[in-house]
DNA sequence: CATGAATGAGGTTTCATTCAT
DNA sequence: TATGAATGAAACCTCATTCAT
């Protein structure tokens, strides 16, 4: 993407007083509810801001477009869950690699609970123009946590691969949002922590026992 | 979703004739390429008759809307996956866990990759409305296959549960997709096969382990 | 202007079908109407389309742009005008220096009378962008013409160069364009027609005389 | 236009303190500036309120809305030329035809080009509504001013007509904007000076010969 | 059956202007 | 007086869909 068009997608302006803030605020809201009700495709910036209790030449002023509103949304979500990840790698570091991917898995669901309503309607736009960059920029981030936190284990030889952080990562997204999008009941949301766990840990200890074993072979590619 | 608008999202006439089946087939694929190099959100249904070769009117003839022929596009491959899901699942039946999970995710995989071009494209429209609810009844039908055959298996006592099942199913779906939208290259799809399956197995392991022990838990709630 | 620009502009599609050219026809009126009666700052798509008596749908489907709209009524009137003058230029080629300049201006002055209306619509565009470009590449037209005309006079030595003849041509440009504007009676028209001759002759025959005295003067700067 | 719509648009305070006088200047100014580097219809009153350093509400106390923001502009520059042209006009009396002329023809190519970003940026408003009404006043002036100044000549014995006078007066006009716009080096503008005088010269000595010799024809229309 | 011209509702975005601070 | 956030009418333009040829 070239340097203008992520220019294009920048809020316009930084609300300096008071009042602005609190306009802001509620046309991100807005956004969500609207995209909730009505669906990403009838979501439309008068919309929007009717629902925000503003005019849309208000909207305007804070977001240069449609693209950079919905962009700034799913931004702002993306970035609370990565620093939620890069919180919990931090926290985990030299501990056993159970403990870690526990709190990991722990954390990544909780950061996507705790708003279940922004969660699901952000994957209505998640396949917009630039809505991948976006995330696979979010994923890089908390995979770099990961591999920095799993380096430190206190009962690992083998470190897992690149590869395998990312398959693991991915598996949590979309396990996560299998449940958002059948209906996450706080009984389905205990169940998906708990199994989420079971499942990186079970996974990241076959490949990393795997590792060990094939480490002659795995270095030879 | 109302029977009736159900119905209008059927394509419009079953090509008997051999010309109008040219027709249809170059309208998908249309699609696909439209939808590949242009977006979602610019696509257009003169867009998608131009590139098939054909006028709107024509492209009318076949689907009664837009919708339709998103959804028709969508639908074909759930179902071609599903279908592979299926197949894969009745003939490992009575095999040993591990080799029963083995074939389910190579067979998912392989699937999905036949046509990266449509997998891909098809992300953009799986949020839109219906895509959702498409997409849970392929996922229902892959999870009653599964658990058919899991129940077959010949080294396991316990069962893994259909919470079990479901997440091991979105974990393949999001490990699948992290990978396509990467940029799937041939070696990056072996590993995603290889990897695919250890998570499975050692998630299954882990559960069908977990399950014997905890039994008598489990069944109290 | 960049090549894209330009294409921009460019008409969308021409006209296959007989009712398509009715079409084009009106809307290319309709704009001229809309311009004189309403002024170029009230010119719409809409309101242009209206009087058209079409929809804004179909007149979208011949100009890519209200640009393209303004920027095609324009240039068919320069073309119009500077193929006049063309004309004029080649009719009168080899007689005497009074009579080409008589037949030429008499031309202008016809053209731009043909269609009062237009002449005077166009006005108000003229200064857009685009416009001046355009005018800049008629009036080069039109002084190529001329130029080459004045090389075959019958009755001069000196030839008048080419800045001369820019101004010659836009003094006609403004006698005409400020008769226009205040009001083109046919008596005014005809006063025109007389004075524009006689300003245009007496000038060249005050340029040519000067050049041929002065000519060594001229050539040594 | 009636006389409520003319009030509407003049200057709304005028700048008593020294203050408002450098804030008047500086939209002024900014006016110029916007219009050269965005063009008229990009033109807006928070970019010219920005580009003056000002707040767009402090533009609007000193000029009620954007048509007399341009109106004003475009009138300060008219009268200048207007007062140029006079100025002019009443320094050559009872000098030869030719003198007077000459002297005219300078005064006006040199008011022009004292500020030629102003002259250029105003070609762009002087269609607008209300320009045209404007041009034409100003245009009576100076034709006044001249008619006055020609009845004094030292040296001929008919007058020219008021018609020859505005023939005479829109070639200049039309003259300068084509060389402004072709783009005015200092040498093509001592080339338009020379050429201006040339031209009004031999075009004033033809009609007034021509007029003496046809008197009684041209009388009896 | 195929075509593609026509439709017009509705979406995005701009910008002159006001008014509370 | 100066500011700049808010307004909302109105402009431009798109595109799903229809229907005469």
């Amino acid at each position: 993407m070239p340097a203008d068009a992520l220019q294009a997608l920048e809020p316009r302006k930084t609300p300096v007083q008071a009042r602005a803030a609190v306009t802001v605020d509620a046309i991100f809201e807005a956004t969500i509810q609207v995209l909730l009700s009505h669906g990403a495709d009838r979501l439309t910036t008068t919309r929007v801001a009717e629902r925000a209790g503003v005019s849309v030449g208000t909207l305007y002023q804070y977001y240069p477009n449609k693209q950079s509103l919905l962009f700034g949304v799913l931004e702002d979500h993306l970035d609370k869950v990565a620093a939620a990840v890069e919180a919990a790698c931090k926290h985990a570091r030299h501990k056993p690699l159970c403990e870690m991917v526990r709190e990991v898995a722990e954390a990544f669901v909780d950061a996507k609970m705790e708003r279940t309503d922004i969660s699901m309607a952000l994957y209505q736009i998640a396949a917009d123009v630039g809505g991948p960059a976006l995330i696979k920029r979010a994923g890089q981030r908390s995979r770099k946590a990961l591999e920095a936190m799993l380096a430190t284990a206190s009962d690992t030889v083998a470190q897992p691969d690149r590869f395998a952080i990312e398959m693991m990562f991915s598996a949590m997204v979309g396990a996560t949002r299998s449940v958002l999008e059948t209906g996450a009941s706080p009984a389905t949301v205990r169940k998906l922590r708990e199994h989420l766990v079971l499942l990186c840990q079970s996974y990241m200890a076959a490949v990393t026992a795997r590792r060990t074993e094939t480490d002659w072979r795995e270095s030879a590619t």
